[in-house]
DNA sequence: TGAAGTCACGAAACCGTTTTCGTGTTAATA
DNA sequence: TATTAACACGAAAACGGTTTCGTGACTTCA
């Protein structure tokens, strides 16, 4: 038999086993090099398998340790640039380790976010890394999280968190980056400083608010609510941004991202602003739209990959001492955001 | 026994067997529903199973079907529109069929896609999707593709891939478009046109390569190799783009992508020029950088969502009719790129 | 020569399902 | 009353590995 004949077929243990006239548990120690076996039939096993490239099973594996060596990533969207950078660190970090990530969606809607949960909650995966979508952290409801978490499947949460669920959880300080910008802008000279903000309570945009308030009282300026903007993630973001700035005298933009921070200095520019001299302007996730915008965005830098790193590391570590009595208490990573100045800022 | 308690441990069908005393084949028959057991029977291991949260484990089920029911995408970079794109698609159509997704970095690097295709060759997964590396396409080496293909792993290329590889593929059509795109630049009055692609020879540059000089021959209009930058992924695109515009007097430019245009447009502004009055410029790829670039871009749209679907349409197709011997020949299926215009052309 | 130890290997259990093929009990039929 | 059919369930094999525990043959030593 050619071993071009044989390569449709799947070759196992046990078809290696038969051809070789040994036991399955012989050619299973023989390609482990196990000294339990003679060198010469060690040898003459591993070319075998060598020569009809034999893998073993991952799956058979799998259900023997009751390990599937699988992560299971769930984010609110792909097709953004904070998230893909996490994922990126993410994906490095297990596949150092030996793991696999498979990647879900939510799409920002909290039923798929339960029902990616329910599809990964049996034995696909040993652990999940995620971040609430936009409709879950509306909602409030997170019993689909404490309902793993209760069955044992190791979890941690990153950017998008909540108090409500016991787990390890990774974050940058949001509330205090927000401070640091708002700080900048007033250094600047900026007295009427609008916060851009989506529609959704997120966790982090709630945060950064009070570290944009904050900045603002400690600096004695006014606290104006109508300088505030909330805008949708997708629909109406043009009509209503130019309805709120053609209507408003600002000198300093805060924004919670940099898609907000970009159609802004749009807006701005169209009312005959100029950037920064008129109005200065910072946005969070400090993506390759911040250095590539007409002038380059000054951004908060939020350390996504390191930030999917650190969940990684954490989960993996979780998984791998899972059984191991002693509880270790959750942990709250918090990274350092740091501003990265460009041109939008005096 | 509280579900509480309980909970903790992993419940399994002879757990369940066991605590209300029948049979594994009995529950697992019972929670199918199966005629073959009594209605008693079956509501009360309904009960019992629902009320200690069982679930049948996936691992298990994949061994006895030899069906994983995930697939592995390999992508040269996940912080990158097009393939993010291309990635939500297939994620949608996968899930939607009951499969998870494996997503592996290739990095760019041959050696890390290698090494990944590896990882996956276990039966973790049930077939792939890939978009070649750039260094693969330079190194022109498919060893590690066919080698799984003749395994009869099934697999599907996009976008980049190659002809040296007998496998379904979809991709859009890239000589045509960037021929168009061309076309669309003469027709707006210019003449003097560069192109600027990637320093490595991908599959996709040559292509659109090719669309550009057709149109050039066309219209009468020299074909001027001085006319073509190459620029590298990270490093010193500043410079060699500058280096470029200034010595060359242009009026139209053709990018293959849209970070190289947006970083072509501001250099060409630094110089002066007035776009699209001045220069025209198309790229490829039609993300968010397009749209919120000043002035936004005219872009070639890839239909990367699609593509995506296409994709995983294709392979699981592959995969659920892999043992009925008819051998379906390969396809390439080939989308209609379009061109989204904006305000960078006349 | 007998006891003990080493060597090289095989049998079997196990991981958690599914599925086929009995089989004992009861009810229906001739 | 004997035969058959329907019913309700269990035993066991299978998926593809790993691992523990034997065990027969051969060496070594006293």
């Amino acid at each position: 038999m050619l071993p071009n004949e044989s390569m449709k077929k799947k070759v196992t243990l046990k078809s290696i086993a038969r051809e070789l006239d040994v036991s399955v548990s012989t050619v299973s120690k023989a390609l482990k090099n196990s000294r339990e076996i003679s060198l010469d039939t060690r040898e003459k096993v591993q070319a075998f398998a060598k020569l009809y490239n034999y893998r073993p099973k991952n799956i058979a594996i799998s259900l023997k340790n009751r390990r599937s060596k699988n992560i299971g990533v769930i984010i609110p969207d792909i097709v953004h640039h904070f998230f893909t950078t996490v994922f990126r660190g993410i994906e490095k970090y297990a596949n150092a380790k030996g793991y696999n990530v498979i990647v879900c969606i939510s799409d920002e809607s909290f039923d798929k976010e339960v029902i990616n949960m329910e599809l990964l909650a049996n034995g696909s995966i040993d652990g999940y890394i995620l971040s609430l979508s936009a409709e879950t952290q509306k909602k409030g409801d997170y019993a689909h999280l404490i309902e793993v978490i209760d069955q044992g499947i190791p979890m941690v949460l990153f950017d998008r968190v909540t108090d409500q669920v016991q787990c390890d959880k990774v974050v940058i300080n949001d509330e205090e980056a927000a401070y640091l910008a708002t700080r900048k802008l007033i250094e600047g000279g900026s007295k009427r400083i609008a916060l851009v903000m989506n529609e959704n309570f997120l966790n982090v945009d709630v945060l950064r608010a009070h570290g944009y308030y904050r900045a603002l009282q400690e600096a004695g300026l006014a606290v104006d609510d109508s300088l505030v903007l909330r805008l949708p993630l997708q629909f109406e973001v043009e009509e209503k941004s130019e309805a709120f700035f053609r209507n408003r005298e600002v000198d300093g933009v805060l924004c919670v991202n940099e898609v907000f921070a970009v159609r802004c200095m749009h807006q701005l520019q169209k009312l005959g602003k100029s950037i920064p001299e008129d109005v200065a302007i910072i946005g969070f996730t400090n993506g390759v739209l911040s250095q590539l915008a007409l002038p380059s965005l000054t951004s908060v830098e939020q350390h996504g990959e390191q930030m999917g790193q650190m969940a990684a590391a954490m989960l993996i570590d979780r998984v791998e001492h899972q059984n191991e009595e002693q509880d270790t208490p959750f942990r709250t990573e918090i990274l350092e955001a740091c501003i990265e100045e460009r041109h939008s800022t005096r």
